[in-house]
DNA sequence: GATCATAGTCGTCTTCCTGACGATAAACAC
DNA sequence: GTGTTTATCGTCAGGAAGACGACTATGATC
C-alpha cells in the first residue's frame, strides 16, 4: 500500500470529552449546549478540533483546561494535586456521524472530584452537570424514562462508552480516588464507589478490601467529621495503582 | 467552540492493525516490508488509509482481508466460522509520527488461529509472523537482544499497547478461543494461555477452571489426538464472553 | 446532661476459589 | 508389556469475600 499522498481523503480530526464527577450521589457527566447547526440547542459533549502541532493528548488537556479549569495530569504520573485524571477511551468515524463533513472523534475520559460550577466559555448557562442516567435516556444505552432529547451527534454512544469504562476501571485500579479531593476517607471513597456502581456497599467489608491491600491508600494523620458521626482518618493514594485481588462488583 | 470549516487542519487518517496468533508456543505479530521511504525496508505493522464512505471498522476488516485472507467477524456476535476477532485498539496522533504530513492511525487489534502462511498482497517474501518479543527487541518495550531493526514509525509502541491489551483482556473473557480453531481441546486452549502469557500453568488447575465455568466451553462430542497422549476432549465457545471469576495471570 | 442517630472501625464465621499435587485413564512408541 | 505422553478426576490447605455482630466517637435532640 504505497503512500500516494494524491490518494488519501482528508479528514477533520476533534476531541471529545467525557468528563465525570460524583455529585449528590450520582454519577454525572459534563454536557454543552450546541449553540449552532446542526444539533442546535441539543446537548453534547464538550470537544473541539485538533490543532497543527498538538499532540492528541495535549488537545483533550486543552480542550478540558478550557471547558472545567481543570488541570489534566498524565496517568503516568500519580500527582497529588488537584488535577483531573484523563485518558484515551476511543475514536469514532461513522462516515455519517457529521452532517457536514467526514469527521474522526478522539473521545477522551477525564475523571474529576466534585467541582462548584461548570464553565462553558464563562457561559454557565451552556454547560451542566447531568446523571449519566438522564443523558442517556431516549438513547438507547439508558432505561426509558423522562423525555429529553438526546445527545447531539453520537455522543450518547460515546457517554455509554465511557461510562462502562470507569465502571470497570475502577474494580482493578485505584482510578476511583479521582473523584476523590486530595484528601479523603474511606467512607468517601466507597460512596464513589456505589454512586458509579450504582450499589450499596457494606462499609465494613469495603474498609477490610481498601484498608489491607498495601500500598492502595496512606493514611495522612489527619482526621475529619464533614460527614457527621464519628470522625474519619484521612487518607491519601498510595503508590499502588492496581488493586489485586480486584474490587468486585456486586451483581445486579 | 464553532464549527469553523476553514479552522481545523486537514488530517490523513489510516488504520494499523496488530494481528496476533500463537506459533510453535509463541505469541506471533504480523509484520510486513516497507517498500519506499521513509523507513524503507524496516518492518512495519500492516495498515492504510481510511477510504471515502469507509467506517473505521470496515477499514480494519478490508486491511486484514488484504494482509491475510481472514474475514473479520464482529465482537458483538461470538461467531462460530474461522474469522478473526478484531477490535479497536487505540489511536496514535503524535505531530512527528510521520515525517511527510500529519497521520492519525486507528489502531486495531486482530487475534487469529495459527494460519498457513501470511500473504502480503500476494508477495510473501514482505510479509511474516514474527515473535513479539523479537519485534519489540531495541524498542525499549523488550528484553535487550539480537540486533534487529525496530519497528517503523511508533509501531512498536502500537504493538506494545496490543500485546498487552491481549494479555489482560484473555484473564476475564473468552478471547483466548480466538486463537483456536473452531474445535479445540482444554490442552490447547491451555497452550495459547501459555504463550501469550509466557508462564506454564498448572494442566488440571487449568481444566477445571475453564469446564467448571458454566456457558463458556461446550463439549462437541467429539475427542481428537492430535497432541498425542490420552484422546481429548473437542470443545467449541460458549455463550459466556465473561469469564468470572478471572482467569489469573500468575506473578512473574 | 441523657438519649438517639450517624459513621467509622475491629472481629468472627462460613463459603468459595485457587494453588499444589496425588492418582488414574487412554492413547502411542519401542 | 513397558515406558511416555497427555487428559481428567480428587483431595487438601490457605486466602479472600459476603454476612453480620459489636464497639467507638462524634453531633443532634429532648
Amino acid at each position: 500500500m504505497p503512500y500516494d499522498p494524491s490518494a488519501f481523503p482528508p479528514f477533520a480530526v476533534t476531541v471529545d470529552l467525557v468528563v465525570l464527577t460524583v455529585r449528590r450521589h450520582s454519577l454525572c457527566a459534563l454536557a454543552v449546549r450546541r449553540g449552532e447547526p446542526p444539533f442546535q440547542g441539543r446537548w453534547a459533549l464538550p470537544g473541539g478540533f485538533v490543532r497543527d502541532g498538538e499532540d492528541l493528548a495535549q488537545a483533550a488537556a486543552r480542550e478540558l483546561a478550557e471547558e472545567t479549569g481543570l488541570c489534566a495530569h498524565d496517568p503516568a504520573e500519580p500527582a497529588q494535586d488537584n488535577g483531573a485524571h484523563l485518558e484515551q477511551l476511543a475514536t469514532y468515524g461513522d462516515p455519517d456521524r457529521d452532517p457536514r463533513m467526514r469527521v474522526v472523534s478522539v473521545a477522551h475520559l477525564a475523571l474529576a472530584p466534585d467541582l462548584p460550577a461548570p464553565r462553558a466559555g464563562g457561559d454557565a448557562s451552556n454547560a451542566r452537570w447531568a446523571p449519566v442516567e438522564e443523558l442517556l435516556e431516549q438513547s438507547g444505552y439508558g432505561h426509558a424514562g423522562e423525555a429529553v432529547a438526546p445527545l447531539a451527534f453520537d455522543h450518547a454512544r460515546i457517554l455509554a462508552d465511557g461510562v462502562e469504562r470507569a465502571r470497570s476501571k475502577i474494580e482493578y485500579s485505584s482510578l476511583a480516588t479521582a473523584f476523590c479531593p486530595p484528601e479523603f476517607t474511606v467512607g468517601e471513597l466507597r460512596r464513589v464507589y456505589e454512586a458509579v456502581w450504582s450499589v450499596v456497599l457494606d462499609p465494613r467489608n469495603f474498609h477490610r478490601k481498601v484498608t489491607g491491600t498495601p500500598g492502595f491508600l496512606v493514611p495522612t494523620g489527619g482526621t475529619t467529621t464533614r460527614q457527621g458521626g464519628r470522625p474519619a482518618q484521612l487518607f491519601r493514594v498510595g503508590g499502588a495503582t492496581l488493586l489485586n485481588p480486584p474490587m468486585l462488583r456486586p451483581e445486579v
